[in-house]
DNA sequence: GCCGTTTTCGGCCCGACTGTTTTCAGTCG
């Protein structure tokens, strides 16, 4: 039983605890732990095997019992018990905007109603509108929800959602009376994926900025519009919410709505305790405001060193900001190097000289071609004997450029009994030699783990790229222990790839910082197939730091002899 | 149901907007 069904479970216990009206804070229980568990790197499997599920924040006796059930049996006896009273349909209602655990478990009791479909036959009936605390207006809103609903099912890739955002920003931007403008929420945060775009504007006039808002060019709907608040949906089905403020609680707003929900309930409780409060116009000790006009002042008078947005999960980072001991996070500038780059060798665009120069561009000192190896048909992979040929090609434009390198790479398959697609005679050759795995996404977790270990043990790889495989929103990813894989890493001094790819961003952020801890290298690289691409380093830049790197767990930030030296053959 | 630099019991974040209501409950972030 994978995390992510766990997590679901303990989900929609919290869901259906809700609609029962059960204590709200042992509600938040259930949800809490489901929220730590789908954000775990490690497989509770593996904790419950080393006996160590009450480590997990947010996991006491009675969740950790029901994990081990969960483990052993596929079932959990309590979760069942809820679902007989309530069944999963009812609980899905609550998934149309506007709907919470009241209105859900009303409609059921009252009118039976125990999916989406049978809510929208009532709501077209009107049989909702005569409910006690239902009127016309919430009927309407039910049923523009279950549209909506459908439009805008899952989340949008952090690429996505900036495209949009920046388009909303230049346009308001062009306005007068905006001061200000800044994203705030999950996409600040450069979460891999983000339900909705969060924008806060400094402004003596809400009103114009509201106005403006919601006849911007790509809304589908204006959901809510206020005087200082409106959301509305873009056709994409993306919902963007703009909130106007004024200068001197800009800071505390921001700090607010960039979240995460987890982080903002950690810090306030922690504020609570030394006798203050937090809320979005500023931090108050009694009706006194101490702090407000920006982040940076809120941490002071918070006793806390600047978070970073990218750590604001309640993942140790408010223990490390009182501390003083968080990361120095880091940041596209300190890359040298891209170790991960396909010509049209095989199915890159761009010629050799091509992507140098849009590397030398870029400032860096070095870039790995790596294109692929023969049994990447699809991608035109190469042999050994085509490889160098491709080689002294590089030789010869290596030789004219000056204050660069392109370093002589592979991407080697790994093929699905762990063996490389290329000879040793040939991976010795190579300055660097990155390996992955493209076939064969369907072994069982031990075989693939070990299909992946048995490649780090060849002395000649340097890299594992894009360890699972996952292409977010498309394909999930393959079974594979990180842990055992990064283990074996740490042991032959292969470092792991972040694979930069927007589409990808794999290693994610959880494995990173548990890399991290195992003392294993990065490397960020932005597998581009075209000169443009480099620029995706940004992508994993952003996973990086959200995986708590630093300079120094990133192999690209070295100068090109010590990367030499580190992957010399042996 | 979880948790502990005040605690093993008594706490557990906070406000805007909406709709259905005459003062507030429900929902959302």
């Amino acid at each position: 039983m994978q995390n992510r069904d766990i997590a679901n479970i303990f989900h929609e216990i919290a869901d259906i605890l809700e609609m029962q009206d059960e204590n709200r804070f042992r509600i938040r229980s259930y949800r809490n732990a489901a929220i730590t568990i789908e954000n775990f790197s490690e497989d509770l499997d593996d904790i419950y095997k080393k006996g160590a599920l009450k480590d997990v924040p947010g996991v006491g006796v009675s969740i950790a019992e029901k994990i081990e059930e969960l483990i052993k049996t596929g079932k959990c006896r309590f979760h069942q018990e809820l679902l007989s009273k309530i069944p999963h349909g009812v609980v899905d209602i609550m998934r149309v905007p506007g709907i919470g655990p009241k209105h859900a478990m009303l409609v059921y009791k009252e009118l039976g109603v125990n999916n989406i479909n049978r809510l929208r036959r009532a709501a077209e009936a009107g049989k909702l509108e005569a409910l006690p605390g239902f009127g016309k207006k919430l009927e309407e809103k039910v049923l523009k929800g279950i549209e909506q609903l459908s439009a805008s099912e899952g989340k949008f890739k952090l690429i996505t959602a900036y495209s949009y955002a920046e388009a909303i920003a230049r346009q308001l931007k062009k306005l007068k009376a905006v001061q200000k403008l800044e994203f705030a929420g999950s996409m600040r945060r450069k979460k891999e994926l983000v339900g909705d775009i969060d924008i806060l504007v400094i402004s003596d006039e809400p009103e114009k900025v509201m106005g403006a808002f919601v006849k911007i060019d790509g809304i589908k709907e204006v959901l809510v519009k206020g005087k200082t608040k409106s959301s509305a949906v873009l056709s994409c089905g993306l919902q963007v919410d703009v909130r106007v403020l004024k200068k001197e609680s800009f800071g505390a707003a921001l700090y607010y709505f960039t979240g995460s929900k987890e982080h903002n309930v950690a810090v306030r409780d922690m504020a609570k305790h030394a006798g203050l409060k937090v809320n979005e116009y500023g931090i108050f000790k009694g009706a006194k405001k101490i702090a407000g006009r920006t982040e940076e002042d809120l941490f002071k008078a918070l006793g806390l060193s600047y978070i970073e947005p990218e750590l604001r999960e309640n993942r140790g980072e408010i223990q490390a900001a009182k501390k003083n001991e968080l990361p120095h996070l880091l940041e596209e500038r300190d890359l040298k190097g891209d170790f991960h780059a396909h010509t049209n060798e095989s199915d890159g665009k761009n010629t050799i000289e091509e992507m140098a120069e849009a590397a030398i561009k870029k400032g860096y000192e070095y870039l790995a071609l790596t294109d692929h190896s023969k049994a990447v048909t699809v991608a035109r992979g190469k042999d050994e004997k085509e490889l160098l040929k491709h080689f002294e090609r590089i030789d010869k434009v290596n030789k004219v450029l000056k204050g660069f390198r392109i370093l002589k790479g592979v991407e080697v398959d790994i093929k699905s009994d762990g063996a490389l697609d290329l000879e040793d005679w040939f991976l010795k050759e190579c300055d660097v030699v990155v390996a992955a795995v493209h076939s064969k996404f369907i072994l069982p977790k031990d075989e693939m783990t070990r299909r992946i270990i048995k490649a780090v043990q060849n002395k000649n790889v340097d890299i594992v790229a894009h360890l699972t495989g996952r292409l977010l929103k498309e394909r999930e990813p393959y079974a594979v222990d990180a842990e055992e894989i990064f283990k074996a890493a740490k042991e032959f001094g292969v470092a792991m790839e972040l694979n930069s790819y927007p589409d990808r961003l794999d290693l994610n952020d959880a494995h990173c910082k548990l890399a991290k801890t195992m003392g294993v290298k990065i490397a960020v690289g932005t597998d581009s197939h075209s000169a443009i691409q480099l620029d995706n380093m940004r992508w994993g830049v952003y996973t990086a730091r959200r995986g708590w790197l630093e300079k120094s767990d990133v192999l690209n930030t070295l100068p090109v002899e010590k990367i030499l030296k580190i992957f010399k053959k042996s």
